[in-house]
DNA sequence: CGCTTCGATCAAAGCGCTTCGATTTTCGAC
DNA sequence: GTCGAAAATCGAAGCGCTTTGATCGAAGCG
């Protein structure tokens, strides 16, 4: 059988150098539009796709972007940060780059877990996405290897995340239309800066309409964002007298615990209470009542990380914009 | 700042030739002890790590290995795929490799969605976990790329699988010592052939023991494998007179659903009925009760493909065992 | 003591591509 | 027609590594 053809197959095919070959699989160069044509259909003919390890050998580039996500995150049942992976292995496969996906455990040891991208120099860039341990970071910093983080911030590393804000807006505007004026909050996951940004938003837009939240409304839970961290601290907030009418949860995660909550002591969703939550998991729609939320496009997360950090390696690395916002959605479901 | 440091940067430094440095690298080649010695410290010293692509263009393999997946079993909640890749990532960790996870659609068209790879000569084998359609395996086998399946099987190709006969025959042989006479089975996703194979080991084993089960409790769906589905069959072997007193469902999510089923009837698990799921998922711990069920080493899976798929790349692919079982265990939890 | 053997090392020839500078062709303006 | 500039094409020099065949000593042998 025929081994694979290479690029002087193509040209001789085609009746030119490789060097015009090269221009023209690269869509570089002035090339003649009669011979591009050519040399399109005899790469096409026989079926010649450039070899990866020749160009980047060639090219001193790899072609290669790696995704680093903690492995709790990838194996956590809520399939959120695989969402965003596909979406940046989307756009990659557009621009002709391969995600090389690598988890790092938590707590990181530098030593022991850095991803081997790292040492072995085989990606361009990175995207970060999710929390991880900074470590990581000012490795990747130290190495000059050009990075976007996708739902995290740090230091003034260029960002993607979900626009917060608007969405904590959206939420209160929503409470206000349905006739609350007695509404509280509920988090959890402190560190995080995304839960921090809705809730000010939020807090802030019910102060604006003249119905600020007491501070008695407003729970922080000290631990992770998940369901029973929701229901264990719903209790802070319905079990007190005057109760609000209406809850935001900084999380699909704690509104689902909220509503296990609130069902256990007989609440009735959402006359009783009305309840709203943040990201739109799968489960979200499913819940009992339908969960309104705020819809993130995890998706479109990752495709503009894989984007900015794509542009930022054929330009100016220093000109990613330090901070991109992926609008979100305000999602009206049965539960408020 | 100096730029990475190359072979011959180790060469020099190291007083040998680059040949030597390569050998030394590779392991290869009669190279004295004192020389491997001293070549390697300078490249630690060096922070010397071979170029990926000098190393495949010169050595034509590619160090990287393909992981397909139907995108519906990578963004599914229950991480069961997620942990077949992580331990396929670790094993590929050990020996050097990459792995470019690409997820394919079901439809699949291969016009449109087959991974890039494919074309592009870009990986030097494929580990395909679970079910795809079967036109990319043609393609694969069409196209002399060497393959291993994970948790699937077609043709005759090398597969890896949970050891699902003996999982059966464990269920089994624990409901007939907790003194189940009468028991049934539930099954879905009639194409896959792993439940096939823990129904066939089942019913067999109650067989043997004089205990055949009738037909009539012996349920396969005609849906997917999932918790719908199962509480959605449930009826069929509860509403029956007489009804088993144990069931064994051919995964967890369809055992899952079959509790919902028999708590919206009343019955008490395990007195009124006892139940047994396969897989062990991260739901099986929490349900309530926690779920009696087979489990399987989800990233021995994972690593055991890639394992012998790496091997069979340095020697005869022919010679890739066509079938190797990964081993199951009973978890004797509360609900059988 | 000369000759073979074998272990250790090396020089050089690529692998398939990109890219730079050089060369050839084309074409409008005169 | 002729000339110069711009457009199109090409040759050749690497990119950093693997691998083959050759070289070179030292040890073993009769």
């Amino acid at each position: 059988m025929a081994s694979r053809p290479t690029i002087s197959d193509v040209a001789e095919a085609s009746r030119v150098s490789i060097s015009t070959v090269s221009l023209v699989m690269n869509g570089k160069g002035p090339v003649a539009d009669a011979t591009r044509q050519r040399v399109l259909a005899a790469a096409d003919r026989l079926g010649y796709a450039p070899s990866r390890s020749a160009r980047g050998l060639a090219a001193r580039r790899t072609g290669n972007i790696g995704f680093v996500l903690r492995e709790d995150h990838f194996r956590q049942s809520e399939p959120f940060y695989t969402r965003v992976f596909l979406g940046a292995e989307f756009e990659a496969r557009r621009r002709g780059l391969y995600v090389l996906l690598s988890t790092v455990p938590d707590p990181y040891d530098p030593a022991r877990h850095a991803p081997r991208f790292l040492t072995e120099h085989s990606v361009d860039g990175v995207v970060v996405a999710g929390g991880v341990d900074a470590t990581l970071l000012e490795q990747l910093r130290a190495r000059s290897i050009p990075f976007v983080l996708a739902d995290y911030a740090w230091d003034d590393s260029p960002t993607v995340s979900a626009d917060n804000r608007s969405g904590g807006r959206a939420v209160a505007d929503h409470f206000v239309a349905q006739g609350h004026t007695r509404v509280g909050y509920l988090g959890a996951d402190p560190e995080h800066p995304s839960p921090a940004e809705r809730r000010d938003a939020y807090l802030g837009a019910m102060a604006e309409v003249g119905h600020p939240v007491p501070d008695g409304w407003v729970v922080t839970a000290d631990g992770p964002s998940d369901r029973q961290t929701g229901a264990l601290n719903a209790g802070l907030l319905l079990d007190r007298a005057p109760r609000p009418t209406a809850v935001f949860c900084a999380n699909d995660a704690l509104a689902l615990g909220l509503l296990d909550a609130a069902s256990e002591r007989g609440l009735a969703i959402p006359d009783d209470l009305a309840v709203a939550g943040f990201d739109d998991v799968d489960g979200a729609a499913l819940a009992k009542p339908p969960l309104t939320t705020v819809r993130i496009h995890k998706e479109t997360l990752g495709e503009t990380a894989l984007g900015l950090l794509a542009e930022g390696l054929t330009g100016a690395v220093e000109e990613i914009p330090p901070r991109t916002l992926v609008p979100t959605e305000l999602v009206v479901r049965a539960s408020a």
